[in-house]
DNA sequence: TTTTAGTGACGAACGGTGTTCGTGTCAAGT
DNA sequence: ACTTGACACGAACACCGTTCGTCACTAAAA
């Protein structure tokens, strides 16, 4: 038996009550994974879940929020050891990496990075981690603050500067490292040999040297630098 | 005797040729001085130059390339010693300082800066002097190049780092350095002191050492530390 | 059971952004 | 004198983050 048509329709079966920070947040990183952080927009994420922009700022305070949230969110999936002090550099290295990779898993989330004072949970998990293998290593806390503020600039700096990378490939539309490479790098290294060698006699001639190496090589080499300089202020040293 | 009112009134003595690429870029430099990096749009700098913002696109490709002129242009300030091979480490320190003052010279100019693959004359520049340095110091091409990039992102995250925190000084509305101190860090150190100590243990405990030490100290720090790792690989040592 | 208070959902709008289209106007070349 | 081509620029498009006011609904109070 069909309802009264003057009886109005039923919402759905949820009275709406849907909405929570925790969704929100998924859904923002579900973008952010699969069209890249310049397609997280407001907008876009209450029209993911089928209301207005309005609807969001009950749970988050505004954009910036979100951002922190979302990539608070993507450092949890950070995994760390067991700390042990004398095994500090080859820790280090692989906390490094591993944060590294984890940001790099996640599209150009690090773009949202640099922004923020760390104060999320996990952020402040893994500054524990950080400060107290260098404490635990025989630095001075003054020093070792320096240290951990400087090895966390260089992972996310350089985590950020991917990002850029590939934002700039999704805008042209490309799809693969391959592409980008060939259709960027190629250019470049074409205008480098192009200059005059007698101003940029280095820069023109080692042109293959310059383009060599991929990103994860280059993260590698700037770490040892500064791992080995770390270690040459070690008091064991 | 006045001009018949039927007339129509003459345009300003200039025939209104008037805009040209590098006049744009003075003006998004000024604004950017002025105003910080968030006030430079291209609606900005039509209005100082008393035009629509459709005009600008006669000169300038758009906001991207506007970004890429202006940076290069602050990079024209950077002063570049004779290279000296011999004091290739105290060159390289001096280099790094200068880059450093000069982006810390022109408000956030630093946050255009990691967005572009350098390609400017005085990108290009600076380039050759730092790998010229590194290869007549001894480094061969393929390790000198992986080290000026690293060295370069270095200097360029901390100084984006640096713009960031100058972008958030604005917007809160305060004037110096000290007011952003007060507001903010003094906040994050609040924060970090009322965390649970059984968790984190060294977070919590040494926050006056997590807060000490301004800028320029910290990037001083990283500096030595990424000169002594490539002290240490420089094939003389 | 009825009333009331309060919270979350959300349509509409504000003021901003980068960019493009089409038109008009001027200056130089023929 | 006429044509051509480059430039200036008003208007508009499609976005953006955010706020206001209103409405539907739940939960507590009477």
């Amino acid at each position: 038996m069909p309802a009264p048509p003057w009886r109005k329709a039923r919402r759905t079966a949820q009275p709406k009550r849907q909405l929570s920070q925790d969704l929100i947040i998924e859904t923002g990183l579900r973008i952010l994974d699969a069209e890249g952080l310049d397609a997280l927009s407001m907008r876009r994420v209450a029209q993911e879940l089928d209301t207005g922009p309005a609807s969001l700022y009950a749970h988050v305070a505004g954009k910036d929020e979100l951002l922190e949230l979302v990539y608070d969110r993507v450092l949890g999936e950070i995994r760390l050891p067991e700390r042990d002090a004398a095994r500090w550099k080859e820790q280090l290295r692989t906390y490094a990496m591993e944060v590294h990779r984890v940001l790099a898993a996640h599209a150009d989330v690090a773009r949202a990075a640099l922004a923020n004072i760390p104060s999320g949970e996990n952020s402040v998990r893994a500054g524990e981690f950080l400060f107290g293998l260098l404490i635990e290593a025989g630095m001075p806390p003054s020093e070792a603050s320096l240290a951990m503020d400087r090895l966390s600039l260089y992972i996310v700096g350089d985590a950020y500067e991917g990002s850029l990378h590939y934002a700039r490939m999704r805008a042209a539309g490309l799809q693969s490292k391959q592409e980008y490479f060939e259709a960027f790098v190629g250019q470049i290294a074409g205008y480098y040999r192009a200059l005059p060698s007698d101003r940029f006699p280095h820069v023109s001639k080692y042109v293959d040297d310059l383009i060599a190496g991929d990103g994860e090589d280059r993260f590698r080499y700037g770490l040892e630098l500064l791992l080995d300089g770390i270690q040459a202020r070690m008091p064991t040293s």
